[in-house]
DNA sequence: CGGACAAGCTGA
DNA sequence: CAGCTTGTCCGG
């Protein structure tokens, strides 16, 4: 065996901050780190600097006093850097970097300070919060893993409070904008807390730690309890490999350390439901949040322009202090007919449909191919709107209400605000605005109709939004109105009667036919080297691979480990090759 | 990842 | 065969 392991450290292994390179090194300690204080600081996850080759690179201890193979000279570590994250979170990382097969170093990353930590500052004084007295709330954080379905405008502070009762808490939200709002407020009640990553060492001296996303992996001594606000928020999923899940990764280190984990959300996914017990906070109160919304099909009005403002929409745009208008297409047009011909607006490279993002240019939404205005049949440059975009809707609903309309859109910026009374734009004008009396839903059609994995989800969730702007407002009467063509379909009913508990269950029983997570996983391969990859899958015969779609393979398996241990072991033809485990969008 | 080194290609 | 490109291997 090697050394005594309370004593100072003779060699260390080291992950090296390189993604592409998986081996671990080990290393000596330099003899004379043990005189000056060095040596008896070092402990696994500590930060540190390392000769590999002819670099210096950065890494992290993974073990002390490793067992070297024989017959290798130790090189001396170069430096130590900082502190780094803690035993836990070090076993965390390499549980997830295995769980959505990406390299343990990009983990390792966001678990660790973004300055660099000399020492850890000695743990404060934080005030005891007394858990709040509330039957539901109490009930959540007693042990295990909890779902709780709260109403879109329901209270979440008592949530919090009950987790910091329970002692170091971990607090998961969203937006960097939730999480600055959350630990101010706590600290004005003088609990010890941090924002993540800002505040990296306020969780290994002992505090709670606020976050988004990348607080998942918070080192936090001593912690007693986690919670997620928002848990369907598809922001808590990471978008390029490894595609990692702060939900998931919250609900291992629940059960790893035995302590109450407790997630909310008013449309919670079917991953958390399969994972946690549920709690149903109010049947009432989730009907009478989810009443704000009316839906008005715009066919019962002949007047209607376009089919996209009839007259009770109009009027209630008029009515209201600050209306919001989503309509999620870019651009002036996304789909065109000759204004002679009557053809369809076709690109003559793909045969896809072309929009009109600007008034002078044809753009094709499939291979990205342009055009000026003109139609490829009858040479004519009169087209014919069939789905408009942005650009061109805001232009019609200026002319309809008589005044200016401003169009918001990702790309717009922050300063052509509160220059009128009406916006329009894609989604992002939910995120921009932080309140309205109305929001119209222009075209939910669209979202009914897209057939994406989570389609329905994500118009949920862009609902859930509408409802908490207009109850922002403190105007009572604050609607959303969604306007469909399909008042039958299954989603209006449940949106139409605030069934969301139905609702929740129909989209697990989908995933469960389906195969899709939680009851299967995925991978998406994409790259150069994806089709022989992929091929050699297929060889396995013990995997559903189908694809090619737009350049990617589906892979299919009931057993994510017999996924990931395929994907690691199977020969790996040269050239980028992107994997990407349980993706939200492919 | 990026350097080292080996094998492959080209030109006179 | 020098001089260059391309590929594969490996680091403690």
């Amino acid at each position: 065996m090697g050394h005594p392991k309370n004593l100072a450290p003779l060699s260390v292994r080291v992950i090296p901050d390189l993604p592409a390179v998986s081996k671990e090194f080990d290393y000596s300690v330099p003899p004379d780190w043990a005189e000056n204080g060095l040596a008896s600081r070092i402990r696994v996850g500590s930060m540190v600097r390392i000769q590999l080759g002819n670099r210096s690179i950065g890494a992290w201890v993974s073990e002390i006093n490793p067992e070297s193979v024989a017959g290798i000279t130790l090189q001396p570590l170069k430096k130590l850097s900082s502190e780094g994250p803690s035993v836990q979170v070090v076993s965390l990382a390499r549980w997830a970097a295995k769980r959505w097969h990406g390299p343990v170093s990009r983990l390792l990353k966001t678990s660790s300070p973004r300055r660099m930590i000399k020492a850890i500052p000695p743990e404060r004084i934080t005030k005891v919060i007394d858990m709040p007295k509330n039957q539901k709330v109490e009930s959540a954080f007693i042990s295990g893993t909890t779902v709780v379905r709260l109403p879109p405008n329901g209270d979440r502070w008592p949530y919090i409070l009950g987790a910091v009762s329970k002692g170091n808490a971990l607090i998961l939200l969203p937006s960097v904008a939730e999480t600055n709002i959350v630990t101010s407020r706590l600290k004005r009640l003088g609990v010890y807390v941090g924002a993540y990553n800002t505040d990296w060492s306020v969780g290994l001296s002992g505090g709670t730690i606020v976050g988004s996303r990348s607080a998942a992996f918070a080192s936090v001594k001593d912690l007693a309890a986690i919670l997620m606000i928002d848990e369907h928020d598809e922001s808590f999923q990471e978008e390029s490999a490894p595609t990692w899940n702060a939900r998931d990764v919250l609900v291992e280190r629940a059960q790893r350390e035995e302590i109450p984990a407790v997630f909310i959300s008013p449309i919670p996914t079917p991953e958390i439901c399969h994972h946690a017990r549920m709690v149903n906070v109010g049947r009432e109160d989730e009907k009478q949040a989810w009443s704000k919304v009316r839906v008005v099909d715009p066919r019962e009005d002949e007047l209607s322009v376009r089919g996209l403002w009839p007259r009770v929409t109009v009027d209630a745009l008029k009515n209201a202090e600050r209306p919001v208008v989503v309509l999620n297409r870019t651009g002036r047009s996304r789909l065109l007919a000759c204004g002679e011909c009557t053809e369809l607006v076709i690109c003559t490279h793909c045969g896809g449909a072309m929009a009109q993002p600007t008034k002078n240019s044809l753009e094709c939404t499939r291979c990205g191919e342009s055009r000026p205005v003109l139609c490829s049949f009858c040479l004519s440059t009169k087209m014919k709107n069939l789905r408009l975009g942005v650009a061109r809707a805001v232009e019609e609903l200026e002319a309809l209400l008589n005044e200016p309309v401003t169009e918001v859109t990702k790309a717009s910026s922050s300063l052509d605000f509160l220059t009128s009374r009406v916006y329009l734009g894609t989604e992002a004008v939910l995120h921009r605005i932080d309140w309205s009396d109305l929001v119209v839903f222009a075209d939910f059609d669209q979202e009914i109709l897209a057939k994406r994995y989570r389609g329905e989800e994500q118009a949920m969730a862009q609902l859930v939004r509408a409802i908490r702007l207009v109850n922002a407002s403190g105007i009572d009467d604050g609607n959303v109105i969604v306007q469909t063509r399909q008042p039958k379909h299954d989603l209006v009913n449940v949106i139409a009667n605030g069934n969301i508990e139905d609702w929740s269950h129909k989209v697990t029983r989908r995933r469960e036919l389906i195969k899709y997570p939680p009851f299967g996983h995925l991978a998406v391969i994409s790259g150069v080297a994806a089709e022989e990859f992929a091929e050699n899958l297929k060889g396995l015969n013990e995997f559903e691979v189908l694809g090619p779609n737009k350049g990617s393979w589906l892979v299919k398996a009931t057993d994510l480990e017999a996924l990931t241990d395929s994907l690691s072991k199977i020969s790996r033809p040269k050239g980028r090759l992107g994997i990407a485990i349980d993706p939200v969008r492919f």
